[in-house]
DNA sequence: GTGGTCTAGACCACG
DNA sequence: GTGGTCTAGACCACC
């Protein structure tokens, strides 16, 4: 299964939902031209109602990430490769500079911070690979 | 003024208080017994609504950053050294862990991930020194 | 190739479909009594689900811009021009009513308003005569 | 009452608030920094439920016509004013593009086309003044 | 008080 | 089969 969702992590679901595509996109697990899988398919699984998941893939449409042909599954939009680098690392910066700037503002050293990052780097291609 | 607000940042306005405290406090701008500001010396050039200074304070408190002394003003509490040391580490690897995972997942280089890290540790620091 | 689709455009396959007849009856390139092609014929080219044109075309023998003749092909329906007119010009009032109410809500001057109708007619025809 | 809903034409209701919304900026109605009627109190009147409103202002966030404050009520968005003639004229160009691409397709004098307009802007002047 | 999110279930348009 | 829209009603975060 490509997607779950974590109900009580705080951030909305439909907003996992969003992430998880980008970051498939980004990662070129979901290519253009795929279908994404229907909105009833995804809702009986994952236990989240079907509008939830509309609502997810409608904000992917408004930006882009989808596109839509009436009556038939949602596809990944086209975008040239070049693209697909930019992507990602626009992804992981808008990840990752929320915590440099919090650690930053906590008087948190560089080096530190950097050797903490290492670490959960190595810790989630270790617990990936399980 | 030590503290700033900023109504369309998406961070509700009694967390960015709270985070400025944090970082004042952290950064030894305001030191253990140092008074704290007025509620409504704040909420009038802020333009903030008492009450999200009043949530933003008791919080605190109930972190144990403040210290409430009744009929006076809250105080910054005292603090052992260790105690914050640990708390900044688990906060950062909470807000970190994410990143890291996503890293992964999109198959981005743990070099790359750490080369983009550090310079937003650089570009962090650098912004806040404005 | 007389007809084409656009999957993304918004408007639907089925209506894409009928206005392209109705614009070539209307232009004299499909005139009483001409053959319309065959469902299939258009099916494979375009890409369009057989049924969609089938509902395009059933909607036309609705309208009486095509006849249907059992065993045989469609073909374009006789009309006589006063019909026609009355039709067109009731079709372009519903159209354009919405329109000349927002331009007065918005307060924009009639005269500025119809300048802006020239100049899209202009464009409009200069459009479709590439 | 700024606002109205036909729930029998056939465009949905977020759509119709989303149109009126922006005709009333672009229209100088509401002006920046203006407070939009709660979701709540505009859904009573209308007979429409609360979440098909909030679904039409969530787009105009999106869209940057209005503005966010967490627990207050929407703002129109801040906007310089040269924007002002150009948001109505691209407002009212998007209302009667599809008009004259009709006119055109179906064969209909430039002249005639734009008598029809002119006496529907009289009409909508005359009616509003009742 | 404000808006944001989610659920459950219905109906419609399109292919 | 697909997604789009709307309703009714609940809970939460924020000010």
């Amino acid at each position: 299964m490509l997607f779950y969702v974590d109900p009580g992590s705080g951030v909305p679901i439909f907003r996992q939902l969003m992430d998880q595509v980008r970051t498939h996109v980004a990662g070129g697990v979901l290519k253009p031209g795929d279908e994404m899988p229907s909105i009833r398919s995804l809702s009986v699984p994952l236990g989240v109602n079907p509008m939830t998941i509309s609502k997810a893939y409608n904000l992917l449409v408004h930006e882009g990430v989808l596109e839509r042909r009436p009556g038939l599954p949602l596809v990944v939009a086209e975008h040239d490769a070049g693209d697909l680098a930019d992507r990602r690392r626009e992804q992981l910066r808008a990840s990752l500079a929320p915590a440099a700037q919090m650690a930053y503002r906590m008087g948190v050293e560089p080096l530190e911070a950097e050797a903490l990052f290492r670490e959960l780097l190595a810790a989630a291609a270790a617990e990936e690979d399980e």
